[in-house]
DNA sequence: CGGGCCTTTGACTGGTTTCAACTTCTGTGG
DNA sequence: CCACAGAAGTTGAAACCAGTCAAAGGCCCG
């Protein structure tokens, strides 16, 4: 049950077999249902998700009231609202499942806990916040170079399967423009 | 001469005067003029710079040329391509003074040795990177609910100092949009 | 003092949005 | 299992935000 996460983990850090029950009893599982939130808009998010299986999408609404997801989450990807987290401010983001999901909830105050128990998590969490910002850039360069035809085309490579298991309007959303000119782009071949 | 460093550090982790000794070993105090490159695409980038003074820029050349600056480095920020960094690719951008600047470099490798020595620089970074990432998330937000216009009243308010000490057409880069595009906008009042 | 870089201004262009109408898909209750 | 209502996707016309190109003016630094 917990094991995805564990081996998550050590790919990073080596783990005792003390640690990983350690983790295990820091750690809840969860499932959720289709369309079903963990947190949103407002309220204090203080927790991270580990996504198993299935999918989360993260959004918040613009000022026209259109819907901008930011990011998914999917499997063995650590996903959270970090400034509501870090400095205990309400969420900016609702958090919503997209799919039927399995996913492992980590509180904030767990994982301080944590960190005092297993303190090797601390290399852990910091190569994974690494990495992620490191993905926050280079997502930097596609978003601001690539026309809204190119941004499609080069997320329809990357992730062919993906774009099957979510609705066009998500896509579309998560590329930064309208579902008509998706389809639009779609219909010219 | 480290002073600015190890402040910073001990808001986020105490440090013991031994343990400051030991970091002070393993950065090297840089001072660049203004235009100097830190690194350049293509070559890999291994070590992160914490500015302490003056002002680096962060940029990539789009398909078109043109172009486009993803980060400031200014006063107590570290600044690297930590896609480079961690995977030991060659380098996406351009780390460039646009000022006399004063850093501090860690090298990759110290970096590592650094965590041996001095564990709870783990803690350190990864509140560092967490925060960075957090606010990747919040930039986000702005960039994608704003129009130009509104990205460079909301910026030129929140910091109206800093876009005094940079030309007009690096902000119009970081923005996202033409310097001529910003000239129109400021000739509106 | 000069030359090149930065900024401004205007006319034209184009990618993307908006709005509205229509079609297709989906899931839920009878 | 079918029917139907609401959601999702498609299509076209008109409007708009921002880009491109070109020319002129200002300013900084050698």
């Amino acid at each position: 049950m917990i094991a995805p996460l564990l081996s998550h983990i050590q790919k990073y850090v080596p783990l005792t077999h003390e640690e990983q029950e350690v983790i295990a009893q820091y750690v809840q599982c969860l499932t959720v249902k289709n369309k079903q939130y963990l947190f949103t808009e407002g309220a204090p998010c203080s927790a991270q998700y580990f996504v198993i299986e299935g999918c989360l999408r993260m959004y918040f609404i613009k000022e026209n009231g259109v819907e901008q997801i930011i990011q998914f989450g999917i499997d063995n990807w650590w996903i959270s609202d970090y400034t509501s987290l870090t400095l205990n401010k309400p969420s900016q983001f609702y958090l919503q499942a997209v799919q039927p999901s399995k996913l492992f909830v980590l509180k904030k105050d767990k994982q301080e806990a944590l960190f005092e128990h297993v303190p090797k998590l601390e290399s852990y969490f910091r190569r994974i916040y690494q990495r992620a910002y490191a993905a926050a850039q280079t997502r930097q360069i596609y978003f601001s170079d690539l026309s809204g035809e190119e941004k499609y085309h080069h997320f329809a490579t990357r992730f062919p399967d993906f774009i099957q298991r979510i609705p066009q309007y998500m896509l579309a959303s998560y590329l930064g423009f309208t579902p008509e000119f998706l389809s639009k782009i779609r219909a010219k071949k």
